[in-house]
DNA sequence: CTATGAACTATTGTCTACAATAGATAGTCG
DNA sequence: CGACTATCTATTGTAGACAATAGTTCATAG
């Protein structure tokens, strides 16, 4: 039984999220200095807080900070991008090696379910709601490990991919191809998990990335610099 | 040519990085309680910087805050040992995917310099320093990557095993084999980066790890839980 | 007209103080 | 004598204010 730990989240995490909010729907834009007290007025909180909020972000790699010259929301490159897919991929690959002969059969259900709303979002060309299904779906695979840090890392760099998604970095690739297709290879996926074999998810998995990939790393001989 | 960005670190770094030592060096115990205002005297700041450390080093997983409890040096089951070496070793397969058939030259030096180090240090049978080369050299290879987000996750990585090695947890097997021997074993690793063959290194890899996954896992049997 | 310097402003870095909560201790009632 | 409750204390959460720094603008000199 899962523990539901219910305790009130304190003004830092409110903020944290808020603010990672605001990020990923676009409201802040590229590269957008972050004041600290025009937050603390559009968010009615305090300073101190608000920094523990900003230092948070900072880890999780959606802002970042140069001392005495504030935060910046983080301006994605295409050596970002690239960053970003290779270690999602890595990081996928271990969670299906130590999780794939599926041990608790509960978890599968997550991923079933949300494969159902993929399919249903899908058939109603939801493609925002498409997406935040295809978060959870990998999601769940992830948790099939059973692995807390792993997890944590996964969800960090799904993060970031939406933040790439928001800035239509990522979206051709994920928005414009067939969608009754893209629920397909999820639907398989999923099978190949089912049976329990590691290997074969991994070589679907492998196909599955590779799109991204060849589609990106052609961009990426005109690899922009992360500092400028 | 590298950037020296040369910029005066803010309390929050020079704070976060004071506890982190005062951690890994085992100053701190086991699930130790920190006491902002304790910690404020002993570091000579007020709290609000320190608070922001401390949500630095929750980010790093060397400390667990719980709302209105305050923080505690992280608590490592077998659990999370077993956690930390498949993390890190997934992240150096990433590493040597993306970065050996070298590129950067230059890089292979300061792996170069690490190697002999190690090898100084087990002559001069230095087993602290000879950590700390070693954790220099797996650093190097996995810059080979130029990758900056997998170089991060591996600091973070690497330095939660630091910690398991402060507590004894993982010192068996790293501590108490012969010396030489350990440092052979990087050698052959760093001859096959140079040869620029990633599955040779791959395979060299698992070997390198596979010692310490058997000795773990063997104990993983007795899983305790992550949140007491 | 351009470049250099100084003053000013906006913003971040830090500190002290207050409010609120969780744990502990003691007292009382069954 | 044991258990429950209330108060009290230690500690965290938050706020507001002050100090210090970086960027900007304007003035002046070449």
């Amino acid at each position: 039984m899962t523990e539901h730990q219910l305790e009130s989240p304190s003004l830092v995490q409110l903020a944290a999220n808020a603010i990672r909010r605001m990020i990923l729907a676009g409201e802040l834009a590229e590269g957008e200095r972050l004041i600290e007290e025009r937050l603390t007025e559009q968010l009615g909180i305090s300073r101190p807080p608000l920094r523990e909020a900003l230092r948070v972000l900072e880890q999780e790699g959606l802002i970042v900070t140069k001392p005495r010259r504030g935060s910046t929301v983080a301006t994605l490159t295409d050596q970002d991008v690239f960053e970003i897919l290779t270690l999602r991929s890595a990081l996928e690959r271990l969670a299906v090696e130590l999780g794939v002969p599926v041990q608790v059969p509960e978890r599968l259900k997550v991923a079933q379910d949300a494969l159902l709303e993929m399919e249903r979002c899908a058939s109603a060309e939801d493609r925002g709601s498409l997406v935040q299904a295809g978060y959870r779906f990998h999601s769940s695979l992830v948790a099939l490990a059973g692995h807390r840090r792993l997890e944590e890392a996964y969800a960090s760099v799904q993060q970031q991919l939406l933040l790439c998604m928001a800035r239509n970095l990522y979206a051709r690739e994920h928005f414009y191809e067939d969608l009754h297709e893209h629920v397909a290879r999820h639907r398989k996926l999923l099978d190949l998990v089912e049976a329990g074999d590691p290997a074969s998810v991994l070589a679907e998995l492998a196909v599955h990335g590779e799109r991204s990939f060849s589609e990106i790393q052609s961009n990426v001989g005109s690899r922009e610099a992360s500092s400028s």
